[in-house]
DNA sequence: GACATTCGTTAGGTAGGCTAACTAATATCA
DNA sequence: TGATATTAGTTAGCCTACCTAACGAATGTC
């Protein structure tokens, strides 16, 4: 056994695995005609609407961002909003059937490199990165 | 147990988880005064100088997007320029003491504020994470 | 010497991020 | 009840980081 990694090089080389993964998944993202911030923005709305506000939490970025971002996707008839009845300060925005296909395609074209390069890992290998983007993903959403 | 994960499912999450982290991380970046593509830039310039084509690549950019990032590196006294005395036309791009050092100093910040995340993991989280990184970064160095 | 190629820059556009300041709606409480 | 505070989202304005197209200057080729 390798002596016990301390969290800095654990994050370190997270941090650095990180990059370089995306790197490598942007080769491909003009062809997908969705940007990244979008396709992720629409995977979140794939569990239903959500208020912008609550978009934005889930996306980590500030409010207005997110407003330019829904605005984006509302134009590409994406995703629609809706005010709330109970609330009339309450955005709500959800994904529209077209929305739900392109995020369905693009994330294919998106990961389908990350994806095959997994097919090379035995099935321990793979539980452990899927419990590690669990951990990931709630070390970062904190 | 949870039901095995397909290559897919991980590959998808992976990636997202990958987004948030980085988009966390960056937050700091103010902080330092340079910002990541900086950062990254400047970390290939420790290797030694570059023509900025050679840095484009590097960096999977398009030559004028890394025209423009060293304009802003020399503007802050952390690269320099010089012609190629053999031929004319090609720019080489060497990090200055100060881009080393600000290299140093920013790329620990990012990590710090990383490391302070995972403290609060325990034993065994840090070590599936660990063993996480070690697989991506076999992964995607191909 | 004419032409093609290569390297880098300039010009102009887009997306994605931020803060500050605003409007509108709702909640609080004297 | 009415004044005040809080909350949700937008607008305005700025920045960085990317892109393509078009160009100038230097070099290579025939």
């Amino acid at each position: 056994m390798s002596p016990r990694a301390s969290p800095r090089d654990v994050a370190d080389r997270l941090h650095s695995a990180a990059i370089h993964l995306l790197r490598r998944v942007r080769r491909t993202d003009p062809q997908t005609g969705v940007s990244a911030a979008q396709l992720s923005a629409l995977s979140v709305l794939m569990g239903g609407p959500r208020t912008l506000g609550e978009l934005a939490a889930a996306e980590q970025v500030r409010p207005p961002t997110m407003t330019k971002l829904v605005q984006e996707l509302e134009r590409a008839g994406l995703a629609a909003r809706e005010r709330d009845a109970a609330d009339a300060r309450v955005v709500r925005v959800r994904s529209t059937a077209k929305g739900q296909r392109v995020l369905q395609r693009g994330r294919e074209m998106r990961i389908t490199e990350l994806e095959r390069r997994l097919r090379g890992l035995d099935a321990t290998e793979l539980a452990t990165l899927e419990r590690a983007v669990g951990i990931i993903e709630r070390v970062v959403r904190d």
